[in-house]
DNA sequence: TACAGTTGTTTATTATATTGAGCGGCCAAG
DNA sequence: CTTGGCCGCTCAATATAATAAACAACTGTA
């Protein structure tokens, strides 16, 4: 069966269809496919593959990228709650990202938990964007190049992220780091 | 089996999944789906349906549309053959585009065909731009609210679009228009 | 070596999407 | 009223996607 997929796909579809004067009949032809599939889409009694859909959409014609485009609530969110903070990698390092996506954005910011004895893995870490950061609680070690720094509580740092740098929580505790890199790197 | 989506969908994902340093199980499990699909989608050897994708997606966090957007090669095209214009409607009354998705643009430029006693339909059409349209070749009736004129090579027709409105072909041969609305309207 | 932990892949099974045919309803032409 | 055509929808059969479990290859550790 369908399953939600956060929107209203099957009435995206036949809005479309209407709006071209379209048969599900016709765009089924046009499409090279059943038509009897375009009414269970429609109803959203099935979840069509990507492959399907971009036979779909090629009848009207319209591009996937434009399809969800269309789809995308652009409003920008400006207040998140803890909840609502993305986390990227998970495990023993956790980064939890403000915003869904910012690509595009001048700044990455991110809270940052390192379990004790966690570190950001065997190779130094090399992007191309400037990077900061302010140590909330615990102890955190900094790598950057020839450098290392312990740093505690209320220390900062702040470098060039092409040097190579690494980090790990040297402490018995947790620690919480808060994060910036500009622009964001993944 | 995964039938061409006309880009490798598998290797977006792949790389997406590396930029993350997410192993495929690692995602699978954030996703909520079997580390083995994941495996086969990045192969090509699978389709997606939408409602996995998006899992998956949710998992970077990455919404559809911002997936999409990125594989759309966004050069806007300039120059359209004569077999690059897009059918909107087909039927006895063809209307070709020029350029496939016109919404954001100022213009919606077509060019019509009419077989000889087709009509654009019994009622009359409303929407909310403006309209104009030069005849080619045939002869075509032009009704705008309660005026009926007979247009011929050569003559032309301009008018608001909210005024109820419709075409025919009332010649023996096929009518060439050449229009153009604005805003586009489908 | 052996062991336990990954990694991505493959297999057999289950769940789901898709097909092709047929249904009743609607509308226009004869 | 019939006939034919098109509309969207539903059903059973088939193709495909998705699951769970096992595989081989590779890692670091004892």
């Amino acid at each position: 069966m369908a399953e939600g997929t956060g929107f209203d796909l099957g009435s995206r579809l036949k809005t479309l269809r209407e709006a071209h004067n379209l048969s599900q009949r016709e765009l089924a032809k046009r499409a090279g496919v059943s038509n009897a599939i375009i009414s269970m889409i429609e109803q959203n009694r099935s979840s069509p593959s990507v492959g399907m859909l971009k036979k779909l959409l090629d009848g009207f014609p319209l591009s996937l990228a434009e399809f969800f485009a269309l789809e995308a609530p652009p409003k920008p969110q400006i207040y998140f709650t803890a909840k609502e903070l993305v986390e990227l990698a998970g495990g023993p390092v956790s980064y939890r990202q403000v915003g869904r996506d910012m690509t595009g954005k001048a700044i990455q910011l991110m809270h940052e938990h390192y379990a004790p004895g966690a570190d950001t893995g065997a190779q130094m870490l090399t992007h191309d964007s400037e990077e900061g950061g302010i140590i909330v609680r615990g102890r955190l070690e900094v790598t950057v190049g020839d450098q290392v720094r312990v740093l505690g509580a209320g220390d900062a740092y702040y470098f060039d992220s092409r040097i190579p740098h690494r980090f790990r929580n040297v402490g018995e505790e947790e620690c919480e780091v808060v994060t910036a890199n500009s622009p964001p790197s993944f």
